[in-house]
DNA sequence: AAAAACTTTCAGAATATTTTGAAAATTCAA
DNA sequence: TTGAATTTTCAAAATATTCTGAAAGTTTTT
């Protein structure tokens, strides 16, 4: 396999999986572009590359940047806007698990937290369905603490292996 | 806020969110509607409480099982099939953590190594891009065995209390 | 201040996903 | 067996998402 086969292997590769993550084609198509790309790139060269649209390489890249994946550099002398892509792969994997736990997790407790206040427990059908929002909610908070946790360990390699011990 | 009216925003809000995970809306909401039933329910009454089509409804309850979430119960003397959800919400979140486990790291992971196979390093451009196809593959596989350690720890409360102490 | 260079927006087009519903397949009782 | 009840399939329709490209907006140079 060449190198240029390999990394086009590569984008093409990232962008399937990342659909399967709920993350669009496009945006991890750029995000890999980026990621293998000794040096930072413009909307053209993204287009180009990629044979995309302008509009959408806009977009985004914008939504990378909210993603903190990619970053934008500003040239001397250049009147285009660059953008590089943060290539500590551990700090990508915590951006994307921050993120994630950001959309995925924090809706689910506030939605759990509004049903609960909604309704008293005055009869068995209202009890039983508080139970059920309580748990929940308690799984949900366990799982965003969990995520904050492991986010906040910088690489963590002691608690990974004390998980691996823990569980022998 | 009236139990109906609660039931209904927890179906309603479960199959928003579900969207928002990767998970289609229709099955999130059937998935809901059994949480909330105390009692198994045939692909009728499912049909008519959330209006969708009989196809949908089967399609959904396969993925369902195949996901772990619920179950087949087949009640004497009736010829429908009935099905219950998994009501035990611990065991329903690490269902799901499993599963998208599966279905998101695993893949990663294996496009990872076939990478890895086609290129020797025997350029500095080589050399560079396996850098970064490695550290990816470190990062999921610690992914993947950190996800596995909790999964096998049950409830896991123990590892839990650690986790918080240690990140004081 | 005008023009050139570049970025952003967004309505409509293209594409992808989900849903329907009727036909085919399966199961079960008689 | 037969046929009625039920489940499954899948092509076409409906819906949702993503992409395009030209127009509008912004910034910088002259």
């Amino acid at each position: 396999m060449e190198i240029k086969e390999a990394k086009d292997k590569f984008i093409h590769t990232w962008g399937t999986l990342a659909t399967q993550w709920g993350i669009n084609r496009t945006m991890a198509q750029i995000h890999a572009l980026l990621l293998l790309s000794p040096r930072s790139m413009n909307a053209d060269e993204i287009m180009a590359d990629l044979q995309i649209s302008r509009g959408n390489v806009n977009m985004n890249l914008r939504d990378l940047m909210d993603w903190g994946l990619i970053y934008k550099q500003l040239l001397p002398g250049e009147r285009k806007e660059f953008f590089i892509a943060e290539k500590d792969i551990w700090k990508v994997a915590k951006q994307i698990a921050k993120e994630r736990r950001r959309r995925e997790i924090g809706p689910l407790i506030e939605a759990m937290e509004d049903l609960k206040e909604g309704i008293q427990p005055d009869t068995e059908e209202k009890e039983e369905f508080l139970k059920i929002v309580n748990e929940i909610s308690k799984v949900s908070v366990f799982a965003d603490n969990t995520m904050t946790s492991l986010l906040k360990s910088d690489e963590n390699w002691l608690l990974n292996n004390f998980i691996k011990v823990f569980n022998k």
